[in-house]
DNA sequence: CATTATGCAGAATGCAAGGG
DNA sequence: CCCTTGCATTCTGCATAATG
């Protein structure tokens, strides 16, 4: 996807992109053969060394070029490119705290999932390794993460370095007018979670199983780590899923980046 | 060459919505 | 429950293209 994305150059903007793809300058490729530019409005000379550069950034796995060059709604386009020829590591990852009045509250759990497996943080136990352990990473995957996460992560950790790409699911599934929260939106598309007791839990229990687990619960903390567990796993469908509807509506030929079969069969 | 239309970038503003 | 943020919207200014 990241090849035909011609939206991080200057005074190219959406309009400009999508007349790009339409007149069958539809990847990187295709722009730097086009034998006249006159029509289309861009000085050559810009888009030839924009390109040049992309080419660079791109085989040196460079993705915070493009991520500071992408409007925030377009983020998503990093993720199939770089997650499939490229060893981008990925990190999705959700927070629980004791409450939502943000900074008066503290963080109880945060969890992350790399695509394969998720290792969680508990305050009063291992919270600081987090702050070494997030700098592994290229790519932040999370639900309102912009809004909520990030900013409570960094004001509660000092000199922390949060990976420099962020795919903010919130804003890319609006597009595909998946609105509401996370539960809303898993049972919107069928990855609602099995039907089982943790199914019901929402984030205000999880402020509670705190608060149980403080007063001495046994059963209330590995309840909520499960919980965190499902959130953050449940990132990953959602963000191939938007990925493929996405890419579908553009003017590409978009058959060979669908991402995941595996998407629909759980439907 | 002058004029006009177009469309992008950038700034400013107000508000909706999501997190636990 | 409350707060923060980024988004959407609007406006301005600029650069380019098209026209004759």
């Amino acid at each position: 996807m990241l090849k035909h994305t011609f939206l991080h150059i200057p005074r190219i903007g959406k309009l400009t992109e999508q007349k790009f793809w339409q007149a069958g300058i539809q990847t990187w490729d295709d722009a730097l053969q086009v034998p006249n530019y006159a029509k289309l409005g861009i000085p050559e000379l810009l888009i030839k060394s924009f390109l040049a550069d992309s080419y660079l950034a791109l085989e040196q796995h460079n993705i915070s070029f493009f991520s500071k060059l992408l409007p925030s709604l377009e983020t998503w386009r990093l993720y199939p490119k770089f997650s499939h020829n490229l060893s981008l590591r990925v990190a999705y990852l959700d927070i629980e705290t004791s409450g939502v009045n943000s900074y008066l509250d503290n963080i109880t759990v945060i969890g992350v999932y790399d695509g394969t497996v998720v290792k969680q943080y508990v305050n009063g136990q291992n919270l600081m390794a987090f702050r070494d352990d997030i700098e592994e990473f290229d790519l932040l995957v999370t639900f309102n993460g912009k809004v909520f996460d990030v900013p409570v992560l960094q004001a509660a950790i000092p000199k922390l370095h949060m990976p420099k790409a962020h795919i903010d699911l919130r804003y890319v599934l609006k597009q595909i007018n998946l609105k509401g929260g996370l539960k809303s939106i898993e049972r919107q598309t069928g990855f609602a979670r099995e039907q089982d007791e943790l199914g019901q839990l929402d984030g205000y229990d999880a402020v509670l199983l705190w608060r149980l687990h403080r007063r001495g619960d046994p059963r209330a903390l590995p309840t909520l780590l499960r919980y965190n567990a499902e959130d953050v796993v449940g990132l990953k469908p959602l963000l191939e899923l938007a990925c493929n509807q996405l890419t579908k509506v553009l003017p590409l030929d978009y058959a060979q980046y669908s991402i995941l079969s595996r998407i629909n069969s759980r439907a």
